[in-house]
RNA sequence: GGCCCCUUGGUCAAGUGGUCUAAGACACCGCCCUUUCACGGCGGUAACACGGGUUCGAAUCCCGUAGGGGUCACCA
C-alpha cells in the first residue's frame, strides 16, 4: 500500500511547535517512503478558526521547507481540502448513518447534559451520555421539534465491544467501548465535529497513515467505530507523544515561545527548528545531532519515534541555532540582521550597497556571539556609536593604567600614518606599539580594547579596528588621551 | 476520579537478555587555544523510579507500587 499521510491542523490560532512536529513527521514519513504528502484544514469550528491562522500556519510550514503534494493552495483530486467546504459530503453520510440505525437525533439541552455528567462525577464513573434519547418515540421527537429544540446528532456507540488500535508507536492499545458514551457526530448547526469529520476525510482522501500527536489517541476509538459503521477500512495510526514544558506539562503559552512564527521573528533559521523537532521524540541511533532535512528524510522511520514524551530544552535549541548561524553565509545573515538592527536604532531605513558590505563585516563577527540573530543588536554598539562609553569597572581600572597614554600616544602616531586599516596591517601596527612602547601582552591590549570599545572583553582588535574604521578608530584614541 | 499512555543523568537520548564497571549531545565544571570574551579542542561530574518475579544471567521480559502526562465539550 502505497504512503498517504497528512497533516491536518485547525486553523485557531498560529502554527504551534507541536503542530509543527506532527507536519515534520509526516512529511518526512512520506518522503521517506516516495509517499504523499496532504495539508487539510479542519475548521469546523466555525467560532475560532479563521482565514489569517490558516495563513500563518501555512507560511509556517512553507518558511520551514515542508510542503505538500496535494491539499490546500495546492489542489489536488480530492478537492475541496477546507472541511467548511465539504458539509454535503458529511450530512450525506450522516444520514447514512441515521438509516443503519448507528445515529440518532438527541434533544437533551446543554443544561441536562452538564447535571448527568456531574452526577456520575459524584459516583466516581465515567462522565459520559447515558443515551436518554437513543430511542424516542417519533411523538416524542415531534414534541420537542415544534417546541423548537435543534437536535444535535449522536452515533449510537455499541456495548461490550473491546475496540484495539494498532499503533507504530505504542503496539496495539485496547478500549472497552462501554467507557465511550454515545458521542455527537453532527453539532445542532449541521456542522460535524471533528471525530467524524477526520474519519470522513481521511477515508476519501485515501490517508494510509495518521500521524498525529497523543493526545488524539483516547479519541481513536470513536473514530474507529465510525469506520466500522461505514464499512470502511481503517488506516494505520502512529501516535507521537508530547512536547512537554520544562515543568513537564503540555506546551503552552506559559512556557515561552510556542509558535513556530515567534522563532521566525526571533531570528531563528529553520534548518535550526527542524533539526531540533525533528530530534524531539526520534533519534536516528548515531552520535551525529546536525542534520539537514534531507538527511533526516533519509534516515526517518516510525519505528524510531520514541513512546516517552520530550521536555523543549530551549538551551539545546539556541545551541543549535547558534552552530547553524555559525555555518550560513553572512550575506543571508545580514539580511536577517538589518531589521533587528534598523529597530534598535542603529540602522537606517534605506542602506547603500556600500553601507551593506560594511554590515556583512560586523555580522562576520557578532555571529560568533549569538544563538539567534536579535541578540546580535546587544554585540555591536561598538561599531555603531560615535563616542566610547566606559560603564564596566574593569574598563575604568583599566583606564587609569600607567601604561594608558603611552599606548594611546603610540597608537594613535601610527594608525594616523596608516594608508588603509586591514586585519594585516592592524595586527602589524599593533606589534609595532608594542615595541615601540616597550610593553607587550594585555598591557597594549587591555588600553587599546578599553579606548577603542570600552570593554575588556570582546572579538580580537584587528578584526574590530577595520570595521570601525580609521576615522572613529583615531577619535576614540584621541578621547583616551584627554 | 474513570480510561489510556509513559518512566535510562538537570534536559534530549543510544540501548531490544550476556560485549553495560550504560554511548553521544545540550547544560554545568575544569584544562588548552588566546590580551580578553566568544568560537573551537580536550577532559570531568551526573542515570537504568521502587518492589517482586522469570532466567545461569535483566536497563532490556512479566506483575505490582509510586510518579509524570494525556483525555473525559455541540474544541480540535
Amino acid at each position: 500500500m502505497s504512503v498517504r499521510v497528512r497533516f491536518a491542523p485547525s486553523p485557531t490560532g498560529p502554527l504551534h511547535i507541536g503542530g509543527a512536529r506532527s507536519a515534520l513527521f509526516n512529511w518526512l514519513y512520506a518522503r521517506h517512503h516516495g509517499g504523499k504528502f496532504l495539508v487539510r484544514i479542519e475548521d469546523t469550528d466555525i467560532e475560532r478558526s479563521s482565514r489569517e491562522s490558516e495563513k500563518n500556519i501555512l507560511d509556517a510550514l512553507r518558511w520551514l521547507g515542508i510542503d505538500w503534494d496535494e491539499g490546500i493552495e495546492v489542489g489536488g483530486p480530492n478537492e475541496p481540502y477546507r472541511q467548511t467546504e465539504r458539509l454535503e459530503v458529511y450530512r450525506k453520510l450522516a444520514k447514512e448513518l441515521v438509516a443503519t440505525g448507528h445515529a440518532y437525533d438527541c434533544y437533551c439541552s446543554e443544561e441536562e447534559l452538564a447535571a448527568e455528567r456531574e452526577a456520575l462525577m459524584e459516583k466516581g464513573e465515567l462522565p459520559r451520555y447515558l443515551g436518554k434519547c437513543r430511542s424516542l418515540s417519533p411523538e416524542d421527537k415531534a414534541k420537542f421539534e415544534a417546541a423548537g429544540r435543534p437536535p444535535v446528532l449522536r452515533f449510537r456507540v455499541p456495548e461490550n465491544q473491546i475496540i484495539t488500535i494498532h499503533d507504530y508507536v505504542r503496539g496495539q492499545v485496547e478500549f472497552e467501548s462501554n467507557g465511550i458514551g454515545d458521542f455527537i457526530i453532527m453539532k445542532s448547526d449541521n456542522i460535524p465535529t471533528y471525530n467524524f469529520a477526520v474519519v470522513v476525510d481521511d477515508h476519501d482522501m485515501n490517508i494510509s497513515h495518521v500521524v498525529r500527536a497523543e493526545e488524539h489517541l483516547s479519541n481513536t476509538p470513536r473514530q474507529i467505530l465510525i469506520y466500522d459503521a461505514l464499512g470502511w477500512q481503517k488506516p494505520d495510526f502512529a501516535h507521537i507523544s508530547l512536547i512537554l514544558g520544562k515543568d513537564r506539562s503540555k506546551m503552552s503559552k506559559r512556557h515561552g515561545a510556542t509558535s513556530i512564527e515567534q522563532y521566525q521573528n526571533l531570528g531563528y533559521l529553520p534548518e535550526a527548528l527542524v533539526n531540533f523537532l525533528a530530534l524531539l521524540g526520534w533519534s536516528p541511533g548515531g552520535e551525529e545531532e546536525i542534520f539537514t532535512l534531507e538527511e533526516i528524510k533519509e534516515q526517518f522511520t516510525l519505528e524510531k519515534v520514541a513512546k516517552n514524551p520530550a521536555v523543549f530544552d530551549i538551551d539545546k535549541l539556541n545551541w543549535l541555532n547558534g552552530h547553524y548561524i555559525r555555518q550560513a553565509p553572512v550575506g543571508r545573515l545580514t539580511k536577517l540582521a538589518i531589521p533587528f538592527l534598523q529597530e534598535a536604532g542603529y540602522l537606517e531605513e534605506n542602506l547603500s550597497q556600500e553601507r551593506i558590505a560594511w554590515l556583512e563585516q560586523v555580522v562576520a563577527i557578532a555571529r560568533n556571539y549569538i544563538s539567534y540573530m536579535q541578540e546580535i543588536t546587544q554585540h555591536v554598539d561598538i561599531f555603531f556609536r560615535d563616542q566610547v562609553e566606559v560603564l564596566e569597572e574593569d574598563a575604568k581600572q583599566v583606564q587609569t593604567w600607567e601604561q594608558m597614554s603611552v599606548v594611546m600616544k603610540t597608537a594613535h602616531a601610527l594608525f594616523a600614518a596608516a594608508e588603509e586599516l586591514t586585519e594585516e596591517s592592524v595586527k602589524a601596527m599593533i606589534k609595532a606599539v608594542g615595541k615601540q612602547s616597550g610593553l607587550k601582552g594585555k598591557f597594549i591590549f587591555q588600553p587599546l580594547r578599553v579606548a577603542i570599545t570600552g570593554r575588556t572583553h570582546g572579538p580580537e582588535l584587528h578584526q574590530i579596528i577595520p570595521v570601525i574604521g580609521k576615522a572613529k578608530t583615531l577619535a576614540r584614541l584621541e578621547a583616551a588621551i584627554k
